[in-house]
DNA sequence: CCAGTTTGTTACCTAAATGTTATTAATGCT
DNA sequence: AGCATTAATAACATTTAGGTAACAAACTGG
C-alpha cells in the first residue's frame, strides 16, 4: 500500500491548524480529508473510512474524547488509528484518550518533523500488517521486513547477501533456481562476480541452517528442501 | 498500588461540590475524604495524609492558598499532590496557587469527565501498573511517557536521542532495523546527519546499558536482544 | 575410466561498514 | 551571560562481509 492509497483524517476546530498539519502530510504523499468539528468529523469518518484519525481534543460541540469513542463504536472504524492533539500540559487527555481508544497523540505546538515521523511510524504497523512479509517453511522462518531468521526456535544473524540468499531460495522450496537467476535476484543483473562467488555463499549457508536443506542440481542450480 | 489504597482529600465549602466530586472519585475506587473548610482540611491532611488534596481557593476562614502552604510545610505532606479548584476566570488564583505549591488546578464548572482524567493523570506516578505506553524487556524497563528507563532496578537517565533509539529498538525486540528507519523515527526524515551519528548513539547506548543487548548487522542495521 | 567440466572448500585480501575518540556546535538551564 | 549537558561531526582505527584465487573433489558423457 503506498502513501497515496492512505487517506487521513484531520479533525479541528483551528483553520491553521488544520492547514499546517494538512501541507506536512499531504507533502509526503497521503490523502488528506479535514473536518472542523467532532460531529463533522464522525461524520466523515463513517463516509471515508480514512485509514487514520487526527483528532483535536479540545474542540467545542463535541471534544475529541467523545468523537472517538463515537468512531470506536462503529465496526468499520475498528483498526483506523486515531490520533490525538494535546497541548502541552493537558497531561489528563492522554489518559482519558487512551481509554477511549486512541492510538497515540501528539502534543501541541505541532512540530512537522515529530509530526510526520509519527504518523510514518504508526502507519508503518498498519502497512506491516498488510503485508506481513513473512513466512515459514518447515523449522525455518524467514521475516524479510525484520530481517530476522530462526531455525528450529534458535535466532541465527545472516549477513546481507546470506540473508537474501536464502530468503530466495526459500521462498519456494522445491523450485531449482538457476545461477543465473540467482545472480539476477541477490546480486543485481549489472554486477558481475566471479565463478565460485554463489557456491561460497551457498557454504556458508549450509554450515549455518543445516547441509541437507540445499540441494546441487549440477549444470543449473541450487534448490531449498524442507 | 491500587485505587482502593490511594486516598483523596476533598476541601470545600460547597456541600454540592463535594458531593459531585465525591461521587465522581469514588466510583474509580478511590478513598474519599472530605472538610468543609481550610482548617479542617489541614487538620485532616495531617492526620490522614492523602495523596492528593482537591481543595477550593474561595472558601471563609481560610482560604486554599493559605491551607496549601500549610500543607506543604508539614514535611509528611511533602509528596501529597495538590489540585485547586477555581472559578473560571480567577486567573490570579492559579498563578498564586502555583506558588503556594500547587500541582495542578481545575475551574469551575466542573465536568466529571476532565476531574476525573485529571486526577487519573496525576496520580500515574503513584501507580506504575496501568501506566500507558511502558514495557520491560527483559530487565529493562522503558516508560516512554515519563521519560524514565530503568535497567535491573536501578534508575538510569539518558538524553533524548538516546532514549527514542533505544525505545525504538526496544520496542520490537529482535526486529533489526535499517538505518533508514531509525533515522526516520529517531531524527526525522527530513533531518540529515552524517554517517557515523547513529553509531555514536548506539555507542553510548552500549556503555549504558550492556554491550550484548545491541546486535549490529552489518550493511543492514542494529537491532535489541534480550 | 578418463578427460573435461562443474562444484566444493579453504584461505586470504580488500573495500566498505562500523567502532571509537576527541572536538566542535548546539541546546538548555540558571 | 555563562555553565553544563547533549548532539553532531571529523578523523582515525577496527572489523567484517563478500569476493577471489587456487586447488580438491565430484560428476558428466563418451
Amino acid at each position: 500500500m503506498k502513501n497515496k492509497d492512505i487517506k487521513i483524517l484531520l479533525v479541528d476546530d483551528e483553520p491553521d491548524i488544520l492547514e499546517i498539519v494538512g501541507y506536512n502530510l499531504s507533502s509526503e504523499g497521503y490523502q488528506i480529508i479535514t473536518a472542523e468539528n467532532g460531529i463533522e468529523g464522525v461524520k466523515k469518518a463513517k463516509k471515508e473510512l480514512p485509514n487514520l484519525i487526527i483528532i483535536d481534543v479540545m474542540m467545542p460541540e463535541m471534544d475529541g474524547i467523545e468523537a472517538c469513542e463515537l468512531i470506536r463504536k462503529n465496526p468499520d472504524l475498528q483498526n483506523t488509528l486515531v490520533v490525538f492533539l494535546t497541548a502541552r500540559g493537558e497531561d489528563y487527555s492522554q489518559v482519558a484518550g487512551f481509554d477511549a481508544g486512541a492510538d497515540d497523540y501528539i502534543t501541541k505546538p505541532i512540530k512537522p518533523k515529530v509530526l510526520v515521523s509519527k504518523v510514518k511510524a504508526l502507519l508503518r504497523r498498519f502497512k506491516e500488517e498488510d503485508v506481513a512479509d513473512s513466512f515459514k517453511i518447515g523449522s525455518l522462518e524467514i521475516n524479510r521486513d525484520e530481517y530476522k531468521i530462526t531455525s528450529k526456535g534458535k535466532e541465527i544473524i545472516l549477513p546481507r547477501k546470506e540473508f537474501e540468499l536464502l530468503s530466495l531460495l526459500a521462498s519456494k522450496p522445491g523450485k531449482v533456481f538457476k545461477r543465473d537467476e540467482i545472480l539476477d535476484a541477490v546480486w543485481g543483473n549489472e554486477v558481475v562476480v566471479g565463478g565460485r562467488t554463489i557456491d561460497v555463499h551457498i557454504r556458508k549457508l549450509r554450515e549455518k541452517i543445516g547441509d541437507d536443506s540445499f540441494k546441487t542440481i549440477k549444470g543449473v542450480g541450487y534448490k531449498f528442501v524442507d
